[in-house]
DNA sequence: CCATTTTCTTGATTTTTGTCAAGTAGCTTG
DNA sequence: CAAGCTACTTGACAAAAATCAAGAAAATGG
């Protein structure tokens, strides 16, 4: 089993019938270190699975880099909002290290309720869980300091630490980084 | 028409027919002023479609309230990972004015994909827009300043100025209600 | 392995926002 | 209408976080 066999019978419960037809519809793709998957304008026209690697999602906002996210092995990403509406993406996804991914096309993706019954059930999951995250996150916004939120956000994405310039989360929480290195030297003491 | 039926109808195309059956679905109800559509801890087990008035969405921080938002006319308003994943809940949801509300059961909304054909389509359309609404706001928190969030959160949602106590309005933006006044005042002058 | 670049840390300072407290305005209700 | 609430504003001050600048550490690339 793949990895996204592997994450598609663990998180989807499909059976083995139905985790070969999905994953027939993905070709696997790999991205060098700095390559765009999604470039801000463009309309996003697929969904990726990451098999290994970190992909950075930003937006650039008067000239500086706002990083919206970051994903890691196990991810699914795409800009929904794009992909299902076909409008432009406001996003730039890029390779923060080399990259193995794999791809669905819109076509394909749009077509998965005719090939697997309980496609619109899993999809149902798959988007409210997404919700999910999105209204934690807003939150810790609402509700959490600097210093709180630095802390809730480590203990949910413990892959991202130490592995990532610190610039990126630092803008991700809505902080700077120097905000973060004196939060991890006070944490030291 | 009802204006449940007017908005499921201009926002998700429902033909007439459709409208029908979606719309018996939901029984009308009131609430007033102060009344709890939900309570935190509670699974939630209905979803509404507000007629009229405000109810407000907010969790309990160590004795302290956070809002999380202040749904008005127009928006259908449920706990969606409490409806779909069937936890406990953690918002409470009160009205902050006497409110009249179609409601429909959960039992009821998990057979919509059996009345309407359609409804699978238009459910993933609805979870994303539910999406990248959060989106947008997460947007706000990691690229503006308070003041910024202030006007950005007014020019989308107008209906709220000066209809809904500041208190409540500052904690759905991440401030307190002074730094708010202080925002007004400044942009007076 | 060294030079260069990038990232991270630290300090000094400013700006922003929060906290506390007092006062004002506006509503509600008897 | 007056009393009592509640919500809002304002000021003084404190705390948090941003900014700017310099230096240290780490990663990168010949």
């Amino acid at each position: 089993m793949t990895d996204l066999e592997q994450y598609l019978h663990s998180y989807f419960t499909f059976d083995q019938t139905d985790l070969v037809k999905v994953s027939a519809l993905f070709r696997r793709k790999t991205l060098n270190k700095g390559d765009y998957f999604l470039k801000a304008g463009k309309q996003c026209n697929q969904m990726c699975f990451i098999q290994s690697g970190m992909l950075r999602v930003y937006a650039d906002v008067d000239g500086k880099e706002v990083t919206q996210w970051i994903s890691t092995k196990g991810y699914f990403v795409a800009d929904l909002s794009s992909l299902l509406f076909q409008t432009p993406s406001r996003w730039n996804m890029q390779a923060l290290t080399n990259l193995e991914i794999f791809v669905i096309e819109r076509a394909e993706y749009n077509r998965l309720g005719e090939i697997i019954s309980k496609w619109p059930e899993t999809e149902k999951l798959f988007l409210a869980h997404c919700f999910t995250m999105m209204e934690d996150r807003i939150f810790s916004f609402i509700s959490m300091t600097a210093e709180e939120r630095y802390q809730f956000f480590f203990e949910k994405n413990r892959e991202l630490f130490n592995q990532v310039p610190l610039q990126y989360i630092a803008s991700m929480l809505g902080m700077t980084p120097e905000t973060i290195s004196r939060i991890r030297r006070k944490q030291l003491q």
